[in-house]
DNA sequence: TTGCACGTTTGT
DNA sequence: ACAAACGTGCAA
């Protein structure tokens, strides 16, 4: 599925049965039904509109969440949280902006608070984005936060239902929170925008949580396990159209345009995943460098790097394909795949529990394209694919 | 076919 | 040196 349809139909779909047709404020005609924006349509009650969405968006997510809520599964978390503030300054720029975010996305700084229990859920993005590079450093944005949406859903049902069952959702504040200054946010932030929460909201999290939300693949989250983890493809649901949307946010620009721009340059790729990459050093490099046939891969800041791994390990296992030759190297992680984008070990699988003798990774973080036979078609030819750039467009209209 | 354990590679 | 994770062989 692509994330432009999916979003558009659920989202949509939603809103469009919580208000009134004629209500949707221009503003709102990016995910309002499609053409229904009457253009003229007067911001009726702008604000009443809001909560309606919101409320829906809480709806939304309010079965998702749950299960993710459980930080407690994650061991590794504390760790992670301590790896992920080092790197916190993702975008660096964006510092201040960074708190709207945050908590804009879900529309309810509940949200963050629940997710803090777990600081690490607040950053689902991967453990270095570190360097960004100035010309895009819009695009990071968007995809660092991108994971933290799973853990928020939550939060939003949370939020909503009031009781908020959920595990240990409940109430426990991180601190984390405080980091990104979840307070001020939502609401407020959407006063001035003309952001629809939504936007904001995927925009900021990582496509693929986001991505699974949004996109109804619920189903995958349904059974999410124990670790907020269940990703989707994310790549797919979020596309590059969500985070942008995040950055629009930030940016004040009309989503569309964001879109448009994170399509062309992505390729159709463009999600986080791209932006990701392009901030996470080498490995980032490899990833373009496996992909280069999607990927923009920017001239890859020095292929040099360190010339070593980059370029020996990805290009070994992309160029064993063609040139056949194959020296049986490693494969490295895709780094788009839903997997791929976890940072968080669940914890409870087999790999986790025997981390010290299995060696392997997370069940749930294995990446889709190491699973796959290394020799076997596709092989890391393709990433997941992300929205085509029609739908990410789409997903505006 | 799937899961586990070990060896080995890769990155810090 | 150490940790993480991939590849592979073996057992269930």
């Amino acid at each position: 599925m692509t994330s432009g349809v999916c979003v558009e139909s659920d989202l949509s779909s939603m809103l469009q049965r919580s208000s009134a047709p004629s209500h949707h404020h221009p503003n709102h005609h990016g995910y309002g039904s499609q053409g229904q924006v009457s253009g003229l349509a007067p911001m009726l009650d702008y604000t009443t509109e809001m909560d309606r969405y919101r409320s829906s968006i809480a709806n939304f997510y309010k079965t998702n969440v749950n299960m993710n809520m459980n930080v407690t599964n994650f061991p590794q978390s504390a760790k992670l949280a301590a790896r992920l503030a080092a790197a916190a300054p993702i975008f660096p720029p964006t510092a201040a902006r960074l708190g709207a975010m945050a908590t804009a996305p879900w529309g309810c700084h509940d949200n963050m608070n629940m997710n803090m229990n777990h600081p690490a859920a607040m950053f689902w993005g991967r453990p270095k984005p570190v360097a960004t590079a100035p010309t895009h450093h819009h695009h990071h944005p968007s995809a660092t936060p991108g994971h933290m949406t799973s853990s928020h859903p939550h939060s939003s049902s949370m939020h909503q239902s009031g009781g908020g069952s959920g595990g240990g959702g409940g109430g426990s504040e991180g601190g984390g929170a405080e980091k990104h200054g979840h307070t001020a946010s939502l609401p407020v932030t959407q006063g001035t925008a003309h952001h629809h929460p939504i936007a904001p909201s995927n925009g900021n999290f990582l496509p693929g949580y986001s991505g699974g939300a949004d996109c109804g693949v619920m189903n995958k989250q349904g059974h999410a396990h124990p670790d907020m983890m269940g990703l989707s493809e994310g790549g797919n649901c979020n596309g590059g159209g969500v985070m942008s949307g995040g950055f629009l946010g930030g940016l004040g620009l009309p989503p569309g345009v964001i879109v448009m721009a994170m399509g062309s340059a992505g390729g159709g790729i463009s999600d986080a995943s791209s932006a990701f990459q392009m901030t996470s050093g080498q490995r980032a490099l490899t990833d373009c460098q496996q992909h280069t046939n999607s990927s923009p891969c920017p001239s890859s800041s020095s292929p040099s790097s360190s010339g070593v791994t980059a370029g020996g390990v990805s290009l070994s296992s992309s160029s064993s394909s063609s040139s056949g030759t194959v020296a049986k190297r490693k494969r490295k992680r895709c780094g788009v795949c839903g997997p791929c984008r976890r940072l968080i070990n669940c914890g409870v699988c087999s790999s986790c529990r025997n981390r010290k003798t299995g060696h392997q990774i997370c069940k749930f973080r294995k990446c889709e394209e190491l699973k796959k036979k290394p020799g076997g078609g596709g092989g890391v030819l393709e990433r997941p694919p992300s929205v085509p750039a029609g739908e990410a467009f789409r997903w505006f209209f």
